[in-house]
DNA sequence: GTCTATAGGCTGATAGAC
DNA sequence: GTCTATCAGCCTATAGAC
């Protein structure tokens, strides 16, 4: 077993050593760049190895992209922990958005490339399994929002789910706006972020309602 | 100059027909599917004539996507029109949320595809030409949130361009989370949009704000 | 203006030697 | 496991005949 464990340990690392040279061009570069012939040369194998490993380039960029999500849910894990429900939904939404201006191409790959791998994310396995990733993070909303209610922070007749799938909403529109377009007017990212985050959370600043509307 | 004339009839023609095959192409199948021998085919020209009429395929691409900004802007001409600017607002966020549903190669094309593109919509040229294009819708916005703003309808001391930003933005992430993510939880167009319009103007109903959060 | 022919490049993926 | 060689296909763009 001696030399079938070497064997399956370089087997993990030159798998890895594909992923993290992948991974480099596509932070640099983005996913269109990805060809297996570029991923061959960063690694200094010939194209065909890499067959060997993975099925084919897409089983690649789904890797990729399972991972970035990953790294997602990492950088929100902190604001998971915040006590107070509505600080911690800011605390998601500051996270949340700093992470994808951070790694722009990473959250390219994971939100904006390819509708089928995005939904893969929320595939129909069960919540936690790694395909269940993505509702696991937005069941932490939802918990957000269900605690403010108990707290009678919310009026207690309103739909959680639709709420939280509009938060996220917002905050993919932040981030995915920027990214796309860069000469998106004035506001600076952090000043856009605050923006949404307090008129989403606390509506528009000193709105008097539509009662006063009428000519 | 009969036939001058006739000949430049012709040419718009030609140009014409190899606009309409390319967006029909891009409607069905996106815009990667979008190659010079495939518009050759659709209008049975070879390839290389399509180079008498553009200079190259990101010349066809650039001039289908401000054909696709114009019908946007086009759609949301209706709600433009409504007297009060608070259910303006609501009427541009449904116009521009609804036509970008209704055409996600289109809108895809226009906002998720090239940021070179999408940022040549916000252009440096004034707001009448064409590149001002995405500047004149936004400025629409902020027009509206002025009249809130001298009906004493809104907060006297806020930035409302910020507030515009955000606005576009929360509707661009309800769209385009849809389009990448169809399988974006439960929550169907409809109601994501009326809960994002109605939470991003009046905020979380019934939240009763920070204060409540001491422990 | 439109064509044929082609240059010159890229791609993913496989067969078969070692 | 890794290689070389290659298939089979796609692409943009151009030269030059008609």
């Amino acid at each position: 077993m001696g030399s079938s464990e070497r064997r399956a340990r370089e087997r993990g690392t030159v798998r890895k050593r594909i992923l993290v040279a992948a991974r480099d061009i596509v932070y640099a570069e983005g996913t269109a760049a990805l060809t297996m012939r570029r991923i061959a040369d960063a690694i200094e194998y010939a194209p065909a190895t890499l067959y060997q490993y993975f099925e084919n380039r897409e089983a690649i960029v789904r890797e990729l992209c399972l991972a970035g999500y990953g790294e997602l849910l990492a950088a929100l894990r902190p604001a998971l922990e915040v006590a107070d429900p509505f600080e911690r939904l800011e605390a998601i939404g500051r996270g949340y958005v700093e992470f994808g201006l951070a790694h722009p191409q990473t959250y390219r790959l994971v939100f904006m490339e390819d509708p089928a791998i995005t939904s893969a994310i929320y595939g129909a396995g069960p919540i936690e399994d790694e395909t269940g990733a993505g509702r696991r993070a937005f069941a932490a909303i939802v918990t957000a929002l269900e605690e403010l209610r108990r707290g009678a922070r919310l009026a207690g007749d309103v739909a959680l789910e639709p709420l939280a799938d509009a938060f996220w909403a917002a905050l993919h529109g932040v981030v995915s706006l920027k990214l796309s377009c860069p000469a998106f007017p004035a506001t600076p990212p952090d000043v856009l972020l605050e923006t949404t985050l307090q008129t989403f959370l606390r509506g528009l600043p000193g709105l008097r309602p539509a009662f006063a509307a009428a000519p």
